[in-house]
RNA sequence: GUGGUUGUAGCUCAGUUGGUUAGAGCGUCGGUUUGUGGUACCGAAGGUCGCCGGUUCGAGACCGGUCUUCCACCCCA
């Protein structure tokens, strides 16, 4: 053999048992998507690179897969950025397109182009794949798929409690338990922030809040220091580090550091709006807790943060996400609109539910009978057969070539075809069918009708 | 993007301080006279040792580069 073929870094093959897997974790999202009230869209696999630049900050710009332009695209190129060797500067000239990096920005995109036939709130749901050229890891690919849903025109908190509802509806049903649900409110990071005298700081004060559970409040302390952030501030921020308790009780300790900032305030209010929603309603296996050191998407979300982590003891990023954004559709010209949404990271889940030994066993789809091939004449017998059998919906299959009869019962065993079907000449004769069930190992012969009795 | 790590048969891995024709288990294929498998016995095939270059009389092993794997940053699902 030659050189081997291969796959790019990041990306994977399924066989048939990985799809039937990733298929039913789809099938279950899919369904209670519906069941609450969402409805199905998808866009391209690439947009204009104009859509997708700028949205995710400049480590996203970086991330984001850049689509060469066809033809001599050198030639068009700008010169300048061409002769210095600048290739920040020469993407613009050389790439109009990018794969998407989420479906959150193609969302807001789509909603802004199609206001005038959606009805809102519009509720969508959106199950396709995300690319980022990013360095792959253990649950990080390069091609990935995200499950979205969002919702659009409408500020109501209605729709986060909703949203929890959902996230728990789901890692129960997949059988997933004991998932958190980690929730959060920039507006409490604004406060913050505005409490300390570091507005114009936000997003380096919570970058380094967010890994207080990762490297340590020291450290912690020492990167804010270093972003700029006055050690008067830091003081301040002491009743942070050592909060604790239940969701009601961290409300209150937030309260006490927040009582001078109106936004803060606010944030606290809607947390305990979700926070009294689902008290009442109730989860099934998950839990809800308040994060306040969560800290994700601060380019776009304005209220809610929420972030799922699998059950305790497994290994593995978040693997849900999402929040509020009172403006996406903003950048692209339609004002006041606002959306909330959550996402489920499919693959990170796949991953999750193998190593919990999750998934049901009777999920790979296989033929459910295989009839031998003892020559022409059976065979053409064997295709009566299995045509009439299809019809009454068996999914059945002729082994196509007369080989040893050893070698098909192999190919059924290794298939897990669960029954065989031997058609030779005294079953022609009898106008019989011998059928074997390949588990118990018994096999009777029977007519036609007694046999798709036992198929069906 | 930064630092580290990994790569030997389809799979899981051996391979001594550099030294003849690179091994095992499992799997695959063939046979044990084409009507009974998963679980018997016999046999066979399969490897440019990730790729390119270098050091050496000699490289799977040492050095450089590159790709890939996994990990830590960064960031994220």
């Amino acid at each position: 053999m030659a050189q081997k073929p291969s796959i790019p870094k990041g990306t994977r093959d399924f066989n048939p048992t990985e799809v039937a897997k990733r298929n039913y974790i789809i099938h279950t999202i899919k369904a209670h998507f519906e069941r609450f009230g969402f409805q199905p869209i998808e866009t391209p696999s690439f947009e204009n690179s104009e859509t997708l630049m700028g949205k995710y900050g400049e480590e996203g710009d970086r991330l984001i897969f850049k689509i060469l332009n066809s033809g001599d695209f050198l030639n068009k190129a700008d010169a300048k950025a061409y002769d210095s060797k600048d290739s920040n500067k020469i993407t613009a000239s050389i790439s109009e397109k990018a794969l998407r990096y989420d479906l959150t920005v193609p969302f807001a995109r789509y909603v802004v182009q199609h206001q005038n036939e959606i009805e809102f709130p519009f509720k969508r749901y959106q199950i396709q794949p995300v690319w980022r050229a990013d360095r792959p890891q253990k649950g990080r690919f390069r091609e990935f798929f995200q499950c979205d849903a969002d919702v659009v025109g409408s500020s109501s908190l209605w729709q986060e409690v909703e949203f929890v509802q959902l996230y728990d509806t789901v890692f129960s049903a997949l059988k997933l338990e004991g998932c958190s649900i980690k929730i959060n409110n920039r507006k409490i990071l604004s406060g913050i922030a505005e409490v300390i005298g570091a507005q114009d700081k936000l997003i380096d004060f919570t970058v380094a809040l967010d890994k207080l559970d990762k490297i340590g409040e020291e450290k912690v302390k020492a990167e804010m220091l270093e972003k700029g952030i006055p050690q008067s501030g830091i003081d301040k921020l002491q009743p942070l580090f050592s909060i604790e308790g239940d969701f009601g009780s961290q409300i209150d300790q937030l309260k006490s550091i927040l009582n001078t900032s109106e936004e803060g305030k606010k944030g606290i209010e809607e947390l305990e709006f979700i926070n009294n929603g689902i008290a009442t309603l109730g989860l099934k296996t998950a839990t809800l807790q308040l994060d306040v050191t969560l800290a994700r998407g601060l380019n776009y979300y304005t209220g809610a943060i929420f972030e799922v982590s699998a059950p305790e003891g497994v290994a593995m990023g978040s693997i849900g996400g999402g929040g509020r954004y009172d403006d996406l559709t903003g950048i692209f010209g339609l004002k006041d609109v606002s959306g909330v949404g959550i996402s489920f990271g499919l693959d990170r889940i796949a991953l999750v539910l193998e190593e919990l030994n999750l998934f049901p066993e009777t999920i790979t789809n296989t033929v459910k009978v295989l009839f031998i091939n003892f020559g022409e004449r059976e065979a053409m017998a064997s295709m009566k057969a299995i045509k009439q059998l299809r019809e009454r919906g068996v999914s059945a299959e002729l082994f196509p070539d007369n080989k040893k009869t050893i070698k098909q019962f192999n190919y059924a065993n290794k298939r897990n075809i669960p029954f065989v079907v031997l058609l030779g000449e005294s079953e022609l004769e009898s106008e019989t069918y011998t059928l074997k069930n390949m588990i118990s190992g018994e096999q009777d012969q029977l007519s036609f009708e007694e046999m798709l009795q036992q198929l069906s």
